[in-house]
DNA sequence: CTGAGATATTGCCATAGAGCAACATTTTTC
DNA sequence: GAAAAATGTTGCTCTATGGCAATATCTCAG
C-alpha cells in the first residue's frame, strides 16, 4: 500500500493492517502528463481518486465559456466529481491534471462497497463529504462576502500552493475574476 | 413517532419499526413563531433539526452586513449549521424561523450516537451530507455562471416556495444580489 | 380598523470588474 | 536554442449591479 495514503487514514482512524491492505487492494495506480484530462463534462464519473503526486482540478464551463475552478486536489488529497458519481448523473465538472501526475484510483462500486464493509472507509468517507461540504460553504460566503482583492489575500494566505503552483488563468478561475483583473490586483498584494 | 419524520426515513431506506422508534425516541419536538433565532453567528451548533411545518432559514452577515442566505429547509427537510456542528467551533451563521415553525430537534452527540449505531441513521447522514453538498456545489456554479436574471429565473422554476412564501430581502440575500435590483429583475420576468 | 414600522419600488448616480486590443513575457516544441 | 504558442500585463471603455433617497405598499399589534 502506498505510504502515503495509509498516513492519510492512519492520521484520521484506527485501523488494522489487514483492514488497510483489504483497501488499497482495490486501488490501482495511474499515471498523467501535464494536463489531460481524467473527466469530461457530459461523461459520468466512476472513479474516485486519492493523488500521490503532482495535482488535479475540478472545473466547469459555463454557456459563456467561463471556467470555474472548484477544487484543486494536491498530494494527499481525495478527489472526485461527486455530484456526478453520486448521482450517476452526467458530470457538469471536468477533472484535469494541472502537473505530471500520478494517483490511486477506486471504481464507484467497490468503493461504495467499501463504505459499507469497512468501517474505516464508511468514515473517512463521511470525514471527506463533511470538508468537502466545509470548503465549498466556506468559498460560497468568501465569494458572497468578500471583494477580489480580500479575496486573494485569503487565498495566499490560506492556500498558498493554488497561488504558487498555478497559473494565473486558473487562479483567476478559482477566484471567480477574470485573468485580467486578477493581473490588477497582484498591483496592489 | 411524526409520520412526517418516518415517511422521510421510509422513503429512503428499509428500517424497521423497532429501530424508527428508538430513533424517533432522540428526538424532541419544539415551536417557534416568525423570525425568531435558534442560533446565533458565535454560538456553537449543538442541534439537528427537521422540520414540521414552517421553515427555517441559514444565513450569513459578512462585515459590512450583507446577508447571505445559504439554505431554507421547508417542512420535512433536515437542516443543522453542519460546519459548526461538524467541527465545534463557533457558527458564522444564523439560523432563523422565517415562518411559524414546529420542528423536531435532536442534540449533536445523541445524532452522531445514532449515526454509529443504527445503519439507517448511517445512510441517512451520508444522503444529507452528500446532497448538501450537492445543492451547494449547484449553487456556487449558479452563482458564477449566470447573471442575476436567470439565477432569478431558475429559483422561480426549481424552487418556487423559496420565491412564493418568502420576502424580497430572503430572496434577494438567497439570490447574491440586492433587494433594489431583485426589485428591477421582476420586471423582465 | 388604524397607524407605525417594515418592506418594496424606482429614479438617479457611482463603481467594481469585464472585455477588447496591443504588447510583453514565459513556456513548449522541435 | 529559436520559433511558435500560450500566458500575463495594461490602457481604455463598457456594463451590470450597488446604493441612496423618495415614495408606495404591505402587515401586524393594539
Amino acid at each position: 500500500m502506498h505510504q502515503i495514503l495509509k498516513t492519510y487514514f492512519l492520521d484520521k482512524i484506527k485501523v488494522s493492517d489487514d483492514n488497510l491492505s483489504n483497501i488499497s487492494s482495490f486501488f490501482k495506480e495511474y499515471s498523467f502528463g501535464k494536463n489531460e484530462f481524467l473527466l469530461k463534462e457530459g461523461e459520468v464519473c466512476k472513479y474516485v481518486y486519492f493523488v500521490t503526486a503532482g495535482c488535479l482540478r475540478f472545473y466547469s464551463v459555463n454557456t459563456d465559456g467561463i471556467e470555474n475552478t472548484r477544487y484543486i486536489a494536491f498530494e494527499g488529497k481525495f478527489g472526485t466529481s461527486f455530484t456526478s458519481l453520486i448521482t450517476g448523473e452526467e458530470s457538469i465538472e471536468y477533472i484535469q491534471s494541472l502537473e505530471k501526475t500520478t494517483l490511486l484510483a477506486i471504481r464507484k462500486d467497490d468503493f461504495y462497497h467499501l463504505v459499507e464493509k469497512e468501517p474505516a472507509v464508511n468514515v473517512i468517507y463521511r470525514n471527506i463529504l463533511e470538508s468537502a461540504y466545509i470548503t465549498t460553504q466556506k468559498r460560497i460566503y468568501d465569494l458572497q462576502g468578500s471583494d477580489s482583492l480580500e479575496r486573494l489575500r485569503w487565498l495566499l494566505k490560506r492556500q498558498p500552493d493554488v497561488f504558487n503552483r498555478l497559473s494565473n488563468k486558473v487562479i483567476a478561475s478559482y477566484l471567480g475574476i477574470t485573468p485580467y483583473t486578477l493581473s490588477r490586483l497582484k498591483i496592489n498584494l
